[in-house]
RNA sequence: GGCCCGGUGGUCAAGAGGCCUAAGACACCGCCCUUUCACGGCGGUAACACGGGUUCGAAUCCCGUCCGGGUCACCA
């Protein structure tokens, strides 16, 4: 027995599996030719990221657009900053964004014949492979502790040069078999690094499926592969996971540029077959001048629930990320306006090289489109439904008379330009709060060009004119008829023509009863409002804003 | 600091040497339409970081500078 297979079976003697074992276990995949295999890895270490659902739902898109499969592992090689539910919350909150896991953990727990998908779960495997590569001499023990290592750094920044264990830094580099029995006989913890082959000043490049042609420095540093407690590092877990899942796209974000040289190196000492890189820009926010990744620890937005209790539906916050994501998606969209999302072209190329920072104002605005293009019935169950959770007085406001509420939300809507009100469900409560006795609280105030004395004498003109019966033309015709008694102009135009002649014109009169009754200048369709609120509600509303400006005309007059 | 990736209006971006007097979207402003508000339509403000090359011609290719971000752990 050689030196190397005597050190690989002092260090670990459990192992008596090869890779081969592993090989026949988990077979390449019978897919399609050109089917992407796409994974996310998420760390459960706490609350679903917006940053990974970002990647997982451009994960979902580049499976989608080859017929691939997407496929999720958890990450908790870190057990320090693992968060209990972590992993719950995070496949159950892509399940509520409706993005479909093919594989690994899914909402119906873990499914797939490539697993465990759990990285604490695999810890064999890991050791496996970590045997093999001692055994070809590639990777040794390292017993240095944290105060050497920092001791090391100390002297290699002193010394103006790189720091890293590596070349002549690297002590345990040659370390014996004898040396190695006698330290692990004192007890003393050890890691496993790997003999990097690679030299600072010769490149590796490889081509990026979204950034194009990179090139690095090789790697030289003999980084740790199997932590002292036996649980790999990143590294070491991505290439021997990503290889065992057969990953044929490895799509993560950018900040792993600088290691994927390890990585590929990882790849070739192992034998394995590297994967296609994609490395993604991150979302950024705006934090005083400068630009930084959305931080979980900062932004409230950063937890995806944030969204969900304000209101978005989760189809308006992934249509916002894929205007990020991709830069054709706007156009898509916009000549698709039912399309299914997965219908989309997809295409890696078409992805920022940049992070696009986080924008607010356009989810809204994407968020509003969405929304006005749903039938009253959906915003009926939608709304309901968020309420349900997030507001619960509401909710029972809501559903007291659902009937009533369906007619209150079918208003300018199901026809073909909707309008676009309401962009976040909290929204609606603002939006619809004069609708319910509950919610409503009378606002005299009018635009400056009427005055109280002009509202009191169009509302005693108006009310006895209403009909709960009126369509609109009829509704509006007695708008009109009061017009020239009150010195206001019947048609816009002939106010237009000569307003010298005028106070005003019939929208401004509609203004008056507007306000009167919903205490608001701004408001859908008045007529079908005025359907909706009753004879009486209306009655009673117009009679109060008219004893108001009387009222207030008396006060002024004194 | 070394290495890497980026840099087109306030934001997201189109752009692959001539089609660029630089698209579109959000936001903002104005006008029109209009019973209010919206919706819609039309228009406006606003950008190729800077300096050198290469070329008949550069937002686009090259070099340098500057700026922003990333990375240099027994974190991922």
């Amino acid at each position: 027995m050689n030196e190397s297979r005597r050190m690989a079976q002092l260090l670990l003697p459990h192992i008596t599996k090869t890779p081969a074992d592993y090989e026949a276990l988990y077979p390449p995949r019978q897919l399609p030719a050109g089917a992407r295999v796409v994974r996310i890895a998420p760390s459960p270490t706490g609350y679903l990221h917006l940053g990974v659902l970002f990647m997982a739902l451009i994960d979902r898109m580049a499976a989608d657009a080859t017929g691939g499969l997407f496929y999720t592992r958890i990450e908790d090689t870190d057990r320090k900053r693992e968060v209990a539910g972590g992993v719950e919350d995070i496949i159950g909150g892509l399940d509520r964004f409706g993005i479909r896991i093919d594989e690994g953990f899914t909402p119906a727990g873990q499914v797939g014949d490539y697993g465990p998908y759990r990285q604490s779960e695999r810890a064999e495997i890991y050791q496996t492979y970590a045997k093999f590569l001692l055994e070809q001499g590639l990777a040794y023990p390292c017993f240095c502790t944290a105060e050497e290592l920092d001791e090391t750094r100390r002297q290699q920044e002193q010394a103006g040069e790189q720091t890293g264990y590596r070349g002549r830094w690297a002590r345990c580099r040659d370390i014996t078999v004898e040396q190695a029995a006698e330290r692990i006989a004192q007890k003393q913890p050890f890691v496993i690094r790997l003999r990097a082959d690679g030299s600072a000043d010769k490149r590796v490049a490889f081509d990026d499926a979204i950034k194009g042609k990179i090139e690095l420095p090789e790697n030289d540093e003999d980084f740790v592969l199997l932590k002292s407690d036996g649980i790999p590092t990143y590294h070491f877990a991505h290439a021997v996971d990503d290889h065992l899942m057969r990953t044929t796209l490895v799509l993560r974000g950018d900040e792993w540029i600088s290691s994927t040289p390890k990585h590929l190196q990882l790849f070739r000492l192992l034998g394995f077959k590297p994967p296609k890189y994609a490395h993604v820009a991150p979302i950024l926010k705006l934090d005083g001048g400068a630009k930084r990744k959305i931080s979980k620890r900062k932004d409230p937005e950063a937890a995806v629930r944030y969204f969900a209790e304000q209101g978005f539906e989760a189809d308006s916050v992934l249509e916002y990320l894929m205007t990020v994501a991709s830069s054709n998606y706007e156009d898509w969209r916009r000549a698709n306006p039912d399309a299914d999302r997965a219908q989309f072209p997809f295409n890696l190329k078409k992805m920022s090289l940049s992070g696009a920072l986080f924008d607010a104002q356009k989810l809204l605005d994407v968020s509003k489109n969405r929304l006005s293009r749903l039938s009253s019935a959906q915003v009926y169950d939608k709304l309901t439904a968020w309420a349900k959770e997030f507001d619960p007085d509401f909710y029972a406001i809501l559903t007291a008379d659902p009937a009533y509420t369906r007619a209150v939300f079918a208003i300018d809507r199901d026809v073909p330009k909707p309008r676009k009100d309401i962009a976040r469900w909290d929204e609606a409560k603002r939006y619809a709060a004069y609708f319910y006795d509950e919610l409503y609280t009378p606002c005299y105030d009018l635009p400056p060009q009427l005055s109280p004395a002009d509202a009191a004498a169009a509302l005693r003109a108006y009310a006895p004119l209403y009909d709960p019966a009126d369509d609109r033309q009829a509704w509006f015709a007695k708008i009109q008829s009061i017009c020239p008694a009150l010195g206001f102009a019947p048609e816009t135009k002939l106010y237009k023509a000569d307003p010298a002649a005028y106070k005003g014109h019939a929208g401004d009169i509609s203004t008056v009863i507007r306000v009167a009754l919903t205490g608001r200048q701004n408001t859908p369709d008045l007529c079908s409002i005025m359907r909706c609120l009753g004879t009486e509600r209306c009655l009673q509303r117009l009679r109060d804003a008219e004893a108001y400006y009387d009222a207030l005309c008396k006060k002024e007059g004194n």
